[in-house]
DNA sequence: GACCTGCTGCGGATTG
């Protein structure tokens, strides 16, 4: 079989791939090279990190090429990362080196006369990143086809970074662009590592004909995974000494429970009175709960090579700050860093080269080492309290245990709040916990968050249509329709939406029409097409630098920067700050002495899947132990289930008490969103914490209303107060923004579901009406 | 109730 493939190969990659001394090739890689050789079909290559995806793809592309060189670029490698195309970059010179077959980068750290010398003399193979092939239509338009006329191959890498999101949606128009150009259409590869549904990979590869892509994928070796969650209570007014018994929480579940089964519990009140009383000569115990999470964190990850993550750059800097304190005294102690995309670059190549070289180190991340850059061997994986998605729980735990015969380790470190706290009624449930075995049930089952297509992604869209005009100096109006919609991704706007946006951008200036019919940009569209910032369909905001002497630390959103003299932790070091440059955005620092606090970075929340709150219902509901959970952790599972359970939670989702119902519909983000706007709608006061939605009303029957309204997505769409959410909103009409919300905020089908399921719960037949069950 | 990614060409002055 082997044979078979390698034979298909130009004589001169399969000298390089003697000469480079491997052993084998293989079977992945195999069937790509048949795949390319003998059909016309597109690849879609999953594999681990590692696992050969990149050669699987090039060692047949190459092989191509060198059979026919031609004299525009032949093939094009997409990359999210400007450090993976250089990897990639190493790797591929290395193969082509004695084939002549030019291997070419482009990224903004690029040197302006290597770009120059591939515009002059295009060939071979181009690395680039989305950005910079939007580069080339915006300023070099006129010379796109002569360049990549001949373009036969598109890979593209880490492919599931691209789908469902506006970057993504900006590569396929910029390669359906491209693709109208080339004398013949490009056959594209893509890779990942993890992708939930190959079917809509396929479609986003090729959504006239999603059926001819192959999909590979790498027969993975068993590995075994350990994996282990681990509990920390903790509360503002108490300082935690031994976390409260199963005896005490049960106690605290039923009583809360019984309060609730009787309809008129002012659970404010009562719950400040039942663990004041509980825990009040706790107090004085010294420690703080991430002060104990932190020493955990010396004791498990003090060796070796880890990485922890965390979805707070606050709450890393802090336990950084915390874990630094207990080991300064320790001689040789094992060093703990951080890294995350608010500090500098040269700070975090530091990092990086550490974690490479094999040096015991610990970092704490954010989704910055998610992906992307290779560290070697990673020993063991944390993760501070779990992720929002299953997806990046997948993704993080395949950080460890790379190397045949050693496990992939993961350990979960979680935070509940006693319910001493206002953390809503949902608190009582112990979201966290809930979430970490929901999160874990699903990943074992291999189910992964699918992405919407759904969204019409109006913002890129007319940045793609202001490069457009930038590229071609005019365009008719129905010849943009069919090069961004009828034949771009643009599929979910239609022609009427798309003469209102055309209305909506030439109201603002940004396009204007000429006497003969072109359209063109206008003063205003000139000048954001203009900017530096135009290269990127996403989102980036404005950043000052922190600077100290000669040497840059990081960026931070004005909103984060603490006024002369007042001090923050950065690095895991703590600053203060002495000089504010405004013209040039620029901080001046000194070495703060302080336990300062870590700056106030404001991101965005975002969704939720419905079918990860859906199993945190089904883990209330069952009664396992799970194995992997630490007895503190099944000690308030067992609680939360007592709770669930005695207080009718389970039943039909809610809960009467105080002039308020409270309800748990056990769905996403997006459809509380929706249920939330509804009342709104129907004038009944409206409140959504994780889990559950607080109507101020007295009875069920209030809530008939929600049922009998009609509503559309954009009627509902309307009512939120902050309608722009991506990088051009503010060039649409307000009628445009809601059409655009509608489709990616509200989910009416889903909402109505969860009424119906309400109000037959209720009745105990299928009558569609909400009965008050306290009547 | 969070995170991340990316980014001109050109002309003129200076240096070896």
């Amino acid at each position: 079989m082997s044979q078979d493939a390698f034979s298909l190969l130009h004589s001169g990659v399969q000298r390089a791939i003697y000469e480079m001394g491997w052993k084998e090739i293989r079977e992945v890689q195999q069937e790509a090279i048949r795949t390319v050789y003998q059909t016309d079909n597109h690849l879609l290559v999953c594999a681990q990190t590692a696992g050969g995806k990149t050669e699987a793809a090039f060692l047949p592309v190459i092989s191509k090429l060198a059979d026919a060189p031609k004299d525009s670029v032949q093939a094009i490698y997409v990359g999210p990362l400007k450090a993976l195309i250089n990897d990639q970059f190493r790797r591929l010179e290395d193969l082509c080196e004695h084939l002549e077959i030019p291997v070419h980068r482009w990224h903004g750290d690029v040197p302006g006369n290597q770009k120059k010398r591939l515009r002059e003399n295009p060939g071979g193979i181009l690395l680039i990143t989305p950005e910079s092939l939007e580069s080339n239509f915006v300023n070099f338009g006129a010379d796109v086809p002569r360049v990549y006329r001949h373009v036969s191959f598109v890979v593209i890498d880490e492919m599931h970074s691209f789908l469902g999101n506006e970057r993504g949606i900006h590569l396929r128009s910029l390669l359906a662009r491209l693709g109208a150009i080339t004398e013949t259409k490009p056959r594209i590869i893509g890779l990942s590592a993890t992708l939930a549904e190959p079917e809509e990979a396929a479609i986003y590869i090729d959504p006239d004909a999603p059926d001819t892509v192959t999909a590979l994928e790498a027969a993975s070796a068993q590995r075994e995974v350990k994996f282990g969650v681990k509990t920390y209570l903790e509360s503002p007014s108490w300082k935690p000494g031994p976390p409260p018994g199963p005896e005490a929480l049960q106690a605290l579940a039923e009583t809360l429970a019984a309060g609730f089964r009787a309809g008129d519990f002012d659970w404010k009140q009562e719950q400040g009175e039942i663990l004041d009383s509980d825990y009040a000569d706790e107090r004085e115990t010294g420690n703080d709960s991430t002060t104990l999470l932190a020493t955990d964190l010396i004791k498990a990850f003090g060796k070796e090579t880890n990485l922890i993550f965390g979805d707070s750059k606050a709450l890393l800097e802090s336990l950084l700050n915390n874990v630094n304190q207990q080991t300064t005294s320790a001689s040789g102690a094992h060093a703990f860093v951080i890294h995350h995309g608010s500090l500098s670059r040269s700070q975090r190549e530091e990092i990086e080269t550490r974690l490479k070289s094999g040096q015991p180190t610990t970092a704490f991340c954010s989704s910055t080492l998610e992906m992307g850059i290779d560290i070697g061997n990673v020993r063991a994986v944390g993760q501070i309290n779990p992720p929002w998605t299953v997806a990046s729980m997948v993704q993080r735990l395949g950080r460890s245990g790379r190397r045949a015969g050693v496990p992939a380790i993961m350990r979960v470190f979680t935070q509940e709040n006693t319910p001493s706290t206002r953390a809503g009624l949902s608190g009582l449930l112990y979201p966290n916990i809930l979430r970490a075995v929901a999160l874990t049930r699903l990943m074992v089952r291999k189910w992964v968050e699918p992405f919407d297509n759904r969204q019409l992604h109006l913002s890129t869209m007319v940045q793609q249509l202001m490069s457009c005009l930038k590229q071609t100096g005019g365009m008719q109006a129905g010849a943009l329709f069919e090069t961004l919609c009828s034949k771009g991704p643009f599929r979910n706007i239609d022609a009427g939406l798309f003469a209102t946006t055309l209305r909506s951008l030439g109201e603002k200036e940004i396009i204007e029409q000429m006497p003969g019919g072109d359209l063109i940009l206008a003063l205003e569209g000139e000048r954001l097409a203009n900017e530096l910032d135009f290269y990127a369909a996403f989102m980036g905001s404005e950043e000052w630098t922190l600077r100290h002497r000669n040497e840059d630390l990081g960026q931070l959103p004005s909103s984060a920067i603490p006024p002369v003299g007042g001090g923050l932790m950065l690095g895991g070091r703590s600053w203060r700050v002495e000089e504010i440059v405004e013209n040039s955005q620029l901080v001046y620092v000194i070495p703060g002495k302080g336990k300062d606090a870590a700056p106030a970075f404001r991101g965005q929340g975002s969704e939720v899947h419905s079918r990860v709150v859906r199993e945190m219902k089904t883990v209330l509901e069952d009664d396992d132990e799970p194995a992997f959970l630490d007895e503190a952790g099944r000690g308030l599972l067992a609680a939360a289930r007592t709770f669930a359970r005695e207080s009718g939670l389970l039943d039909d989702g809610c809960l009467c008490g105080g002039g308020e119902i409270i309800w748990f519909p056990w769905r996403g983000t997006r459809c509380l969103t929706t249920l939330k706007l509804m009342a709104d709608a129907c004038d009944i006061k409206a409140a959504d914490d994780a889990l559950s939605i607080r109507f101020k009303a007295k009875s069920t029957e209030d809530l008939q209303a929600l049922l009998d309204k009609d509503f559309t997505a954009e009627s509902l769409a309307k009512r939120l107060p902050v309608k722009t959410r991506e990088k051009h909103d503010e060039l649409l009409s307000e009628e445009l923004l809601i059409t655009a919300r509608a489709a990616d905020q509200i989910d009416l089908d889903e909402a109505q579901d969860a009424l119906m399921e309400l109000a037959l719960s209720f009745r105990g037949e299928s009558s569609g009406k909400l009965d008050d069950p306290g009547a």
